[in-house]
DNA sequence: CTATGTAGATGTTATTTGCATATATTATCA
DNA sequence: TGATAATATATGCAAATAACATCTACATAG
């Protein structure tokens, strides 16, 4: 639990990456990502993973490997090996109706969690206005 | 990484507590419940934890009284042991500059996860239109 | 004196993650 | 041909976290 901001993304911000581990979120992005590419191998999603991410820090390879492979055991993807096209054989994922609904169950909860935040962070600012320097207005002005 | 509904809280939604385990926050709410209550001992704390929670989990007592340790060796906090009151003493706890400005720390980063969770699921909601049941409905009707 | 509630702390075990590494196939280029 | 780079999946291990149970200690009600 260092101080908020991260070596690997620089010092605009406080970064999630330092605040302690926060978890990545692998499960319900990579749902998502299979749902809007219809069919995919997980080294290909790994490359859309950190535009769609929910936290500063990087999805691990490993992790989304792990979760693709958990996903299939709970019966929310299936699999089958592509030989066809060039390169390694690829481990094509598809969605199943139960993973639809597991990522229709994932939005309930994270609009839940989402709200729950906001409205934190608004009451937060709230209470501790003007006793802390303004730190993106800092960090900002240190940019320059 | 059971389906959504959990047997703590109900079947009127799906639950963050049966998503996988998601990290509780308990260090900034924490920081803000100090910060509010100007100087407070951790059994006192625990007692509001849970209405400013940030997931549906709820936040273990020991994780609290970790928390407290762990911000007080960062600097964040300070203690002192309050022997006056009847009971058993308590350890009185209160922020430090260095835990207003991890506060605000942990504000620039909360806002930013609830940002990209909230358009996160915006997009998700669009993509999958239609194609799984309306969980929040359901419940609703299933709930009369 | 026992039970209960308050208050804080610790130990054990399980899960999750990050990092390093293994393995295999194809592509590239000298 | 041989070296090596890139692609693709997977595993082992250490460290961090979390849940749960347990423990000490004090006060008060009955």
């Amino acid at each position: 639990m260092a101080r908020g901001f991260c070596h690997r993304h620089g010092n605009e911000r406080p970064c999630s990456c330092s605040m302690g581990n926060i978890y990545r979120y692998v499960e319900p992005v990579t749902l998502y990502l299979l749902k809007l590419k219809g069919r995919a191998y997980g080294y290909e999603l790994g490359n859309y993973l950190r535009e769609h991410a929910l936290t500063d820090s990087e999805v691990d390879r490993a992790a989304l490997y792990r979760t693709l492979r958990q996903l299939e055991t709970n019966g929310f993807v299936t699999s089958e090996w592509d030989i066809g096209g060039g390169g390694p054989a690829r481990r094509l994922y598809a969605l199943t109706q139960a993973g639809m609904d597991h990522l229709a169950e994932w939005l309930v909860v994270l609009r839940q969690m989402a709200g729950a935040m906001h409205r934190f962070v608004d009451d937060a600012d709230k209470l501790i206005e003007g006793d802390t320097k303004d730190l993106q207005t800092t960090a900002s002005v240190e940019n320059e």
